[in-house]
DNA sequence: TTTTAATGTAAACGGCCGTTTACTTTATGC
DNA sequence: GCATAAAGTAAACGGCCGTTTACATTAAAA
Protein backbone atom coordinates (compact mmCIF):
# COMPACT_ATOMS: atom_id res chain seq x y z
CA UNK A 1 0.00 0.00 0.00
CA UNK A 2 2.18 3.14 -1.11
CA UNK A 3 2.41 3.28 -4.94
CA UNK A 4 0.89 6.63 -5.83
CA UNK A 5 -0.66 8.01 -8.94
CA UNK A 6 2.48 10.48 -9.49
CA UNK A 7 5.03 7.26 -9.29
CA UNK A 8 2.82 5.16 -11.60
CA UNK A 9 3.22 8.32 -14.50
CA UNK A 10 6.46 8.78 -13.94
CA UNK A 11 7.54 4.81 -14.39
CA UNK A 12 5.14 5.01 -17.76
CA UNK A 13 6.54 8.03 -18.81
CA UNK A 14 9.72 6.93 -18.96
CA UNK A 15 9.07 3.13 -20.63
CA UNK A 16 7.31 5.62 -22.91
CA UNK A 17 9.88 7.54 -23.87
CA UNK A 18 11.96 4.15 -24.81
CA UNK A 19 9.46 2.07 -26.62
CA UNK A 20 6.62 4.09 -27.37
CA UNK A 21 3.31 4.33 -25.97
CA UNK A 22 1.91 1.18 -28.09
CA UNK A 23 4.82 -1.08 -27.77
CA UNK A 24 5.11 -1.14 -23.44
CA UNK A 25 2.52 -3.10 -21.54
CA UNK A 26 0.49 -2.65 -18.19
CA UNK A 27 2.72 -5.81 -17.27
CA UNK A 28 6.33 -3.63 -17.98
CA UNK A 29 4.96 -0.91 -16.03
CA UNK A 30 3.56 -2.42 -13.13
CA UNK A 31 6.86 -5.21 -13.02
CA UNK A 32 9.08 -1.38 -12.78
CA UNK A 33 6.56 -0.54 -10.12
CA UNK A 34 6.86 -3.78 -8.32
CA UNK A 35 2.99 -4.61 -8.33
CA UNK A 36 1.20 -6.42 -10.61
CA UNK A 37 -0.81 -4.83 -13.57
CA UNK A 38 -4.03 -5.52 -12.03
CA UNK A 39 -3.33 -2.77 -9.63
CA UNK A 40 -2.00 -0.32 -11.70
CA UNK A 41 -6.33 -0.24 -12.41
CA UNK A 42 -7.01 1.12 -9.07
CA UNK A 43 -5.26 4.48 -10.44
CA UNK A 44 -6.24 4.85 -13.78
CA UNK A 45 -8.83 3.81 -15.64
CA UNK A 46 -6.86 2.14 -18.47
CA UNK A 47 -3.34 2.44 -19.98
CA UNK A 48 -4.55 5.12 -22.48
CA UNK A 49 -5.74 7.46 -19.39
CA UNK A 50 -1.60 7.33 -17.92
CA UNK A 51 -0.63 8.50 -21.08
CA UNK A 52 -3.16 11.21 -21.03
CA UNK A 53 -2.47 12.52 -17.45
CA UNK A 54 1.24 12.80 -18.88
CA UNK A 55 -0.13 15.28 -21.27
CA UNK A 56 -2.23 17.29 -18.61
CA UNK A 57 0.93 17.34 -16.41
CA UNK A 58 3.57 18.37 -19.41
CA UNK A 59 0.64 21.31 -20.37
CA UNK A 60 0.91 22.43 -16.10
CA UNK A 61 4.16 22.60 -15.92
CA UNK A 62 4.67 24.18 -19.17
CA UNK A 63 2.19 26.77 -18.14
CA UNK A 64 4.47 27.37 -14.67
CA UNK A 65 7.67 27.32 -16.54
CA UNK A 66 6.68 29.87 -18.85
CA UNK A 67 5.28 32.40 -15.94
CA UNK A 68 8.45 31.42 -14.65
CA UNK A 69 10.78 32.68 -17.51
CA UNK A 70 10.55 36.54 -19.04
CA UNK A 71 9.65 35.43 -22.07
CA UNK A 72 6.51 34.13 -22.70
CA UNK A 73 6.34 30.77 -24.47
CA UNK A 74 3.85 29.14 -26.80
CA UNK A 75 0.62 31.40 -27.26
CA UNK A 76 0.82 34.20 -29.79
CA UNK A 77 -1.55 37.13 -28.56
CA UNK A 78 -2.48 39.20 -31.42
CA UNK A 79 -1.71 42.05 -28.79
CA UNK A 80 1.58 43.16 -30.48
CA UNK A 81 2.03 45.34 -26.74
CA UNK A 82 3.02 42.18 -25.23
CA UNK A 83 6.40 41.93 -27.08
CA UNK A 84 7.33 45.62 -27.00
CA UNK A 85 9.76 44.16 -24.15
CA UNK A 86 10.99 41.88 -25.47
CA UNK A 87 14.86 42.37 -25.97
CA UNK A 88 17.24 40.60 -28.25
CA UNK A 89 19.00 39.27 -25.01
CA UNK A 90 16.46 38.29 -23.30
CA UNK A 91 15.31 36.24 -26.48
CA UNK A 92 19.03 34.38 -25.96
CA UNK A 93 18.54 33.78 -22.64
CA UNK A 94 15.20 31.94 -23.02
CA UNK A 95 17.20 29.60 -25.45
CA UNK A 96 19.71 28.50 -22.95
CA UNK A 97 17.12 28.00 -20.36
CA UNK A 98 15.09 26.01 -22.44
CA UNK A 99 18.18 23.65 -23.50
CA UNK A 100 18.44 23.15 -19.66
CA UNK A 101 15.25 22.35 -19.67
CA UNK A 102 14.49 19.70 -22.03
CA UNK A 103 17.87 18.28 -20.98
CA UNK A 104 17.89 18.72 -17.48
CA UNK A 105 14.07 18.74 -16.07
CA UNK A 106 13.40 15.16 -16.00
CA UNK A 107 9.54 14.86 -16.88
CA UNK A 108 9.96 17.15 -19.58
CA UNK A 109 13.66 14.98 -20.88
CA UNK A 110 10.98 12.41 -21.04
CA UNK A 111 7.79 14.03 -22.29
CA UNK A 112 9.81 15.29 -25.07
CA UNK A 113 11.22 11.69 -26.27
CA UNK A 114 7.85 10.34 -25.73
CA UNK A 115 6.48 13.00 -27.56
CA UNK A 116 9.42 12.27 -30.28
CA UNK A 117 8.56 8.89 -30.53
CA UNK A 118 4.26 9.20 -30.88
CA UNK A 119 4.85 12.29 -33.74
CA UNK A 120 4.23 10.21 -36.52
CA UNK A 121 1.39 8.48 -34.90
CA UNK A 122 -0.98 10.19 -35.73
CA UNK A 123 -2.43 14.39 -36.03
CA UNK A 124 -3.01 14.70 -32.84
CA UNK A 125 0.81 13.77 -31.80
CA UNK A 126 1.82 15.67 -34.59
CA UNK A 127 0.08 18.35 -33.46
CA UNK A 128 1.64 18.25 -30.27
CA UNK A 129 5.51 17.40 -31.27
CA UNK A 130 4.81 20.27 -34.08
CA UNK A 131 3.45 23.36 -31.11
CA UNK A 132 6.06 22.21 -28.31
CA UNK A 133 9.01 21.16 -30.00
CA UNK A 134 9.15 22.26 -34.09
CA UNK A 135 7.63 24.66 -35.66
CA UNK A 136 5.70 25.94 -32.72
CA UNK A 137 9.22 27.61 -31.50
CA UNK A 138 10.05 29.04 -34.27
CA UNK A 139 7.02 30.69 -35.31
CA UNK A 140 6.81 31.94 -31.63
CA UNK A 141 10.36 33.58 -32.27
CA UNK A 142 9.62 35.37 -36.30
CA UNK A 143 7.03 37.22 -34.39
CA UNK A 144 9.29 38.20 -31.82
CA UNK A 145 11.69 39.26 -34.57
CA UNK A 146 9.60 40.60 -36.83
CA UNK A 147 8.49 42.91 -33.52
CA UNK A 148 12.00 44.15 -33.13
CA UNK A 149 12.94 44.32 -36.50
CA UNK A 150 9.56 46.83 -36.55
CA UNK A 151 10.61 48.71 -33.43
CA UNK A 152 14.18 48.85 -35.02
CA UNK A 153 16.38 47.27 -32.35
CA UNK A 154 18.12 44.98 -34.95
CA UNK A 155 20.65 46.04 -37.82
CA UNK A 156 20.41 45.98 -41.25
CA UNK A 157 21.41 42.37 -42.24
CA UNK A 158 18.83 40.88 -39.65
CA UNK A 159 16.35 43.22 -41.40
CA UNK A 160 17.70 42.00 -44.45
CA UNK A 161 17.27 38.25 -43.74
CA UNK A 162 14.05 38.58 -42.28
CA UNK A 163 11.85 37.07 -39.13
CA UNK A 164 11.46 33.68 -40.53
CA UNK A 165 15.13 33.08 -41.36
CA UNK A 166 16.74 35.06 -37.94
CA UNK A 167 14.00 32.30 -35.95
CA UNK A 168 16.07 29.53 -37.66
CA UNK A 169 19.21 30.54 -37.18
CA UNK A 170 18.45 31.44 -33.46
CA UNK A 171 16.43 28.08 -32.84
CA UNK A 172 18.17 25.83 -34.62
CA UNK A 173 21.43 25.00 -32.66
CA UNK A 174 19.42 24.72 -29.60
CA UNK A 175 17.41 22.26 -31.43
CA UNK A 176 21.02 20.21 -32.79
CA UNK A 177 21.78 20.86 -28.90
CA UNK A 178 19.03 18.86 -27.91
CA UNK A 179 20.03 15.81 -30.17
CA UNK A 180 23.54 16.26 -29.10
CA UNK A 181 22.56 15.82 -25.46
CA UNK A 182 20.36 12.82 -26.52
CA UNK A 183 23.73 11.23 -28.51
CA UNK A 184 25.61 11.41 -25.52
CA UNK A 185 24.49 12.52 -22.06
CA UNK A 186 28.02 12.86 -20.77
CA UNK A 187 28.90 16.18 -23.14
CA UNK A 188 26.07 17.88 -21.55
CA UNK A 189 28.29 21.07 -19.68
CA UNK A 190 30.84 20.97 -23.24
CA UNK A 191 27.13 21.11 -25.34
CA UNK A 192 25.50 23.48 -22.66
CA UNK A 193 28.48 26.20 -22.86
CA UNK A 194 28.86 25.93 -26.79
CA UNK A 195 25.42 27.07 -27.32
CA UNK A 196 26.24 29.67 -24.54
CA UNK A 197 28.97 30.90 -27.21
CA UNK A 198 26.63 30.79 -30.29
CA UNK A 199 23.58 32.74 -28.88
CA UNK A 200 26.11 35.41 -27.42
CA UNK A 201 27.38 35.54 -31.31
CA UNK A 202 24.22 35.57 -32.85
CA UNK A 203 23.29 38.31 -30.34
CA UNK A 204 26.54 40.19 -31.21
CA UNK A 205 26.20 39.48 -34.84
CA UNK A 206 22.15 40.62 -35.63
CA UNK A 207 22.07 43.32 -32.76
CA UNK A 208 22.07 46.95 -33.64
CA UNK A 209 25.24 48.73 -32.89
CA UNK B 1 1.50 -14.53 -56.89
CA UNK B 2 2.65 -11.00 -57.40
CA UNK B 3 4.07 -9.67 -54.48
CA UNK B 4 7.87 -9.39 -53.82
CA UNK B 5 10.15 -8.47 -51.15
CA UNK B 6 11.19 -4.69 -52.22
CA UNK B 7 7.30 -3.95 -51.71
CA UNK B 8 7.06 -5.86 -48.36
CA UNK B 9 10.13 -3.66 -47.00
CA UNK B 10 8.74 -0.74 -48.70
CA UNK B 11 5.46 -1.52 -46.92
CA UNK B 12 6.39 -2.40 -43.60
CA UNK B 13 8.70 0.22 -43.66
CA UNK B 14 6.36 2.89 -43.95
CA UNK B 15 4.42 1.56 -41.51
CA UNK B 16 7.22 1.12 -39.47
CA UNK B 17 8.11 4.52 -39.81
CA UNK B 18 4.13 6.17 -38.45
CA UNK B 19 3.81 3.61 -35.53
CA UNK B 20 7.14 2.24 -34.49
CA UNK B 21 8.28 -1.50 -34.99
CA UNK B 22 7.21 -3.24 -32.21
CA UNK B 23 3.77 -1.46 -32.67
CA UNK B 24 3.55 -2.55 -35.72
CA UNK B 25 1.79 -6.20 -36.74
CA UNK B 26 2.32 -8.84 -39.14
CA UNK B 27 -0.98 -8.45 -39.92
CA UNK B 28 -1.43 -4.94 -40.60
CA UNK B 29 2.35 -5.22 -42.77
CA UNK B 30 0.23 -8.37 -44.78
CA UNK B 31 -2.94 -6.20 -44.83
CA UNK B 32 -1.88 -2.97 -46.31
CA UNK B 33 -0.21 -5.56 -48.95
CA UNK B 34 -3.41 -7.31 -49.51
CA UNK B 35 -2.34 -10.18 -48.49
CA UNK B 36 -2.73 -12.71 -45.63
CA UNK B 37 0.12 -12.47 -43.05
CA UNK B 38 1.30 -16.43 -43.52
CA UNK B 39 2.45 -15.23 -46.88
CA UNK B 40 5.00 -12.96 -45.69
CA UNK B 41 7.08 -15.63 -44.25
CA UNK B 42 7.49 -16.99 -47.84
CA UNK B 43 9.58 -13.89 -48.25
CA UNK B 44 10.61 -13.08 -44.72
CA UNK B 45 11.68 -15.28 -42.28
CA UNK B 46 10.53 -13.10 -39.27
CA UNK B 47 9.12 -9.40 -38.54
CA UNK B 48 12.86 -9.01 -37.50
CA UNK B 49 14.71 -9.86 -40.78
CA UNK B 50 12.09 -7.48 -42.57
CA UNK B 51 13.18 -5.13 -40.21
CA UNK B 52 17.08 -6.11 -40.69
CA UNK B 53 16.68 -5.83 -44.56
CA UNK B 54 15.55 -2.42 -44.04
CA UNK B 55 18.57 -1.50 -42.40
CA UNK B 56 20.63 -3.11 -44.64
CA UNK B 57 19.30 -2.18 -48.03
CA UNK B 58 19.48 1.63 -46.59
CA UNK B 59 23.44 1.15 -45.97
CA UNK B 60 23.70 0.20 -49.51
CA UNK B 61 21.62 3.00 -50.84
CA UNK B 62 23.83 5.79 -48.76
CA UNK B 63 27.05 4.62 -50.01
CA UNK B 64 25.82 4.87 -53.45
CA UNK B 65 24.41 8.50 -52.43
CA UNK B 66 28.15 8.58 -51.06
CA UNK B 67 29.71 8.72 -54.60
CA UNK B 68 27.05 10.43 -56.21
CA UNK B 69 28.04 13.84 -53.86
CA UNK B 70 31.79 15.04 -54.39
CA UNK B 71 31.96 15.03 -50.96
CA UNK B 72 32.54 11.89 -48.75
CA UNK B 73 29.56 11.39 -46.03
CA UNK B 74 30.63 9.51 -43.08
CA UNK B 75 33.74 7.49 -42.45
CA UNK B 76 36.49 9.51 -41.22
CA UNK B 77 39.85 8.45 -43.04
CA UNK B 78 42.72 9.47 -40.45
CA UNK B 79 44.65 10.33 -43.83
CA UNK B 80 44.25 14.46 -43.75
CA UNK B 81 44.97 14.29 -47.58
CA UNK B 82 41.22 13.53 -48.79
CA UNK B 83 40.20 16.61 -47.53
CA UNK B 84 42.38 19.29 -49.30
CA UNK B 85 40.17 19.38 -52.21
CA UNK B 86 36.99 20.03 -49.79
CA UNK B 87 35.56 23.52 -50.75
CA UNK B 88 33.04 25.97 -48.12
CA UNK B 89 31.33 25.99 -51.15
CA UNK B 90 30.87 22.21 -51.91
CA UNK B 91 30.08 21.89 -48.12
CA UNK B 92 27.48 24.14 -48.63
CA UNK B 93 25.73 22.03 -51.32
CA UNK B 94 25.91 18.98 -49.53
CA UNK B 95 23.98 20.21 -46.84
CA UNK B 96 21.19 21.40 -49.56
CA UNK B 97 21.64 17.73 -50.63
CA UNK B 98 21.25 16.21 -47.17
CA UNK B 99 18.14 18.32 -46.94
CA UNK B 100 16.47 17.15 -50.58
CA UNK B 101 17.74 13.71 -50.08
CA UNK B 102 16.03 12.93 -46.33
CA UNK B 103 13.00 14.63 -47.64
CA UNK B 104 12.32 13.82 -51.19
CA UNK B 105 13.75 10.43 -51.26
CA UNK B 106 11.33 8.15 -50.72
CA UNK B 107 13.28 5.34 -49.12
CA UNK B 108 15.40 8.11 -47.22
CA UNK B 109 12.67 9.51 -45.95
CA UNK B 110 10.28 7.06 -44.00
CA UNK B 111 13.71 5.36 -43.04
CA UNK B 112 14.72 8.75 -41.06
CA UNK B 113 11.07 8.77 -39.51
CA UNK B 114 11.68 4.87 -38.39
CA UNK B 115 14.94 5.18 -36.97
CA UNK B 116 13.78 8.75 -35.13
CA UNK B 117 11.09 6.01 -33.41
CA UNK B 118 14.01 3.85 -32.75
CA UNK B 119 16.48 5.96 -31.34
CA UNK B 120 16.01 5.48 -27.74
CA UNK B 121 14.83 1.28 -27.91
CA UNK B 122 18.45 0.04 -27.10
CA UNK B 123 22.02 1.08 -27.61
CA UNK B 124 22.23 -0.39 -31.68
CA UNK B 125 19.26 1.56 -32.51
CA UNK B 126 20.85 5.22 -30.61
CA UNK B 127 24.32 4.04 -32.46
CA UNK B 128 22.52 4.53 -35.50
CA UNK B 129 20.77 7.23 -35.38
CA UNK B 130 23.50 9.44 -33.84
CA UNK B 131 25.55 8.27 -36.79
CA UNK B 132 23.36 8.56 -39.32
CA UNK B 133 21.33 11.58 -38.14
CA UNK B 134 22.89 13.41 -35.41
CA UNK B 135 26.24 13.43 -33.85
CA UNK B 136 27.59 11.50 -37.30
CA UNK B 137 27.27 14.51 -39.29
CA UNK B 138 28.24 17.16 -37.05
CA UNK B 139 31.47 15.19 -35.97
CA UNK B 140 31.72 14.94 -39.96
CA UNK B 141 31.53 18.44 -40.83
CA UNK B 142 33.40 19.42 -38.18
CA UNK B 143 36.65 17.60 -39.35
CA UNK B 144 36.15 19.11 -42.66
CA UNK B 145 36.09 22.45 -40.97
CA UNK B 146 39.06 21.82 -38.81
CA UNK B 147 40.98 21.09 -42.24
CA UNK B 148 39.69 24.15 -43.88
CA UNK B 149 40.74 26.37 -40.90
CA UNK B 150 43.99 24.47 -40.82
CA UNK B 151 44.91 25.14 -44.64
CA UNK B 152 43.75 28.87 -43.92
CA UNK B 153 40.72 28.73 -45.81
CA UNK B 154 38.44 30.30 -43.29
CA UNK B 155 38.55 33.80 -42.14
CA UNK B 156 39.84 35.14 -38.68
CA UNK B 157 36.26 35.01 -37.05
CA UNK B 158 36.31 31.65 -38.21
CA UNK B 159 39.13 29.88 -36.85
CA UNK B 160 37.92 31.64 -33.28
CA UNK B 161 35.12 30.16 -33.46
CA UNK B 162 36.11 26.78 -33.54
CA UNK B 163 35.67 23.83 -35.45
CA UNK B 164 32.71 22.64 -33.69
CA UNK B 165 30.85 25.41 -33.41
CA UNK B 166 30.84 25.86 -37.23
CA UNK B 167 29.69 22.93 -38.19
CA UNK B 168 27.17 23.35 -35.98
CA UNK B 169 26.05 26.75 -37.26
CA UNK B 170 25.36 25.08 -40.78
CA UNK B 171 24.12 21.79 -39.51
CA UNK B 172 21.83 22.58 -37.14
CA UNK B 173 19.44 24.82 -39.70
CA UNK B 174 19.59 21.52 -41.83
CA UNK B 175 18.06 19.56 -39.00
CA UNK B 176 15.72 21.66 -37.80
CA UNK B 177 14.71 22.52 -41.76
CA UNK B 178 13.43 18.89 -41.74
CA UNK B 179 11.83 18.83 -38.80
CA UNK B 180 10.03 21.81 -40.20
CA UNK B 181 9.27 19.69 -43.38
CA UNK B 182 7.82 17.05 -41.14
CA UNK B 183 5.51 19.68 -39.21
CA UNK B 184 4.47 20.30 -43.07
CA UNK B 185 5.23 18.78 -45.89
CA UNK B 186 3.23 21.38 -48.22
CA UNK B 187 6.09 23.53 -47.08
CA UNK B 188 8.99 22.27 -48.61
CA UNK B 189 9.92 24.66 -51.61
CA UNK B 190 9.50 27.05 -48.96
CA UNK B 191 11.80 25.44 -46.26
CA UNK B 192 14.26 24.71 -49.33
CA UNK B 193 15.15 27.91 -50.46
CA UNK B 194 14.97 29.27 -46.93
CA UNK B 195 17.86 26.76 -46.42
CA UNK B 196 19.62 27.64 -49.80
CA UNK B 197 19.61 31.86 -48.38
CA UNK B 198 21.51 30.48 -45.03
CA UNK B 199 23.96 28.62 -46.33
CA UNK B 200 25.15 31.26 -49.11
CA UNK B 201 24.84 33.23 -45.94
CA UNK B 202 26.64 31.10 -44.43
CA UNK B 203 29.32 30.95 -46.82
CA UNK B 204 29.93 34.48 -46.97
CA UNK B 205 30.26 35.20 -43.12
CA UNK B 206 33.13 32.54 -42.96
CA UNK B 207 34.56 32.35 -46.49
CA UNK B 208 38.41 34.09 -46.13
CA UNK B 209 38.11 37.33 -48.37
C1' DT C 1 -9.44 -2.60 18.59
C1' DT C 2 -12.61 -2.69 15.27
C1' DT C 3 -14.47 -0.67 10.98
C1' DT C 4 -13.67 0.90 6.58
C1' DA C 5 -11.62 2.30 2.51
C1' DA C 6 -7.53 1.97 -0.20
C1' DT C 7 -4.37 -0.94 -2.37
C1' DG C 8 -2.83 -5.20 -3.50
C1' DT C 9 -3.10 -10.25 -5.66
C1' DA C 10 -4.14 -14.10 -8.86
C1' DA C 11 -6.91 -15.77 -12.23
C1' DA C 12 -9.85 -15.32 -15.94
C1' DC C 13 -11.65 -12.92 -20.19
C1' DG C 14 -11.72 -12.35 -25.26
C1' DG C 15 -8.52 -10.95 -28.49
C1' DC C 16 -4.40 -10.26 -31.04
C1' DC C 17 0.63 -11.39 -31.27
C1' DG C 18 4.53 -13.76 -34.24
C1' DT C 19 5.19 -17.99 -36.23
C1' DT C 20 4.33 -22.72 -38.18
C1' DT C 21 1.65 -26.02 -40.48
C1' DA C 22 -1.03 -28.35 -44.08
C1' DC C 23 -3.02 -27.45 -48.00
C1' DT C 24 -4.49 -24.71 -52.41
C1' DT C 25 -3.79 -21.57 -56.10
C1' DT C 26 -0.96 -19.37 -59.47
C1' DA C 27 2.75 -18.51 -62.64
C1' DT C 28 6.72 -20.15 -65.15
C1' DG C 29 9.96 -23.39 -67.81
C1' DC C 30 10.15 -27.46 -70.54
C1' DG D 1 -0.05 -28.81 -71.50
C1' DC D 2 1.99 -30.39 -67.84
C1' DA D 3 5.35 -30.62 -64.10
C1' DT D 4 7.24 -27.77 -60.78
C1' DA D 5 8.29 -24.28 -57.85
C1' DA D 6 6.64 -19.95 -56.05
C1' DA D 7 3.17 -17.55 -53.57
C1' DG D 8 -1.02 -17.68 -51.56
C1' DT D 9 -4.74 -19.34 -47.92
C1' DA D 10 -6.90 -20.65 -43.37
C1' DA D 11 -6.28 -22.58 -39.16
C1' DA D 12 -3.74 -23.70 -35.31
C1' DC D 13 0.07 -22.88 -31.81
C1' DG D 14 1.64 -21.02 -27.34
C1' DG D 15 2.00 -16.65 -25.46
C1' DC D 16 1.11 -12.00 -24.18
C1' DC D 17 -2.20 -8.11 -24.62
C1' DG D 18 -5.47 -4.69 -21.91
C1' DT D 19 -9.04 -5.16 -18.82
C1' DT D 20 -12.26 -7.13 -15.29
C1' DT D 21 -13.34 -9.97 -11.55
C1' DA D 22 -13.36 -11.99 -6.89
C1' DC D 23 -10.92 -11.97 -3.13
C1' DA D 24 -6.91 -10.75 0.31
C1' DT D 25 -4.06 -7.54 2.61
C1' DT D 26 -2.87 -3.21 4.41
C1' DA D 27 -3.27 1.39 6.46
C1' DA D 28 -5.93 4.88 8.39
C1' DA D 29 -10.28 6.40 10.93
C1' DA D 30 -13.42 5.52 14.48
Amino acid sequence: MKTNKEEIMLTALKLFAERGFEAVSTNMIAGELGITKGALYRHYKSKQEIFDSIIEKMFEQDEKQAEETNVPVREYEEDAESYEHTSLESLCEFVNNQYSYWTENEFALYFRRMITLEQYRNEEMKKLYRDMLSLGPVKYSEDLFREMIKSDRLNAKAEKLGARNLAILLYAPLQLSIQLYDADEKDNEKIKSDLGKLTKEFEKRWKKK
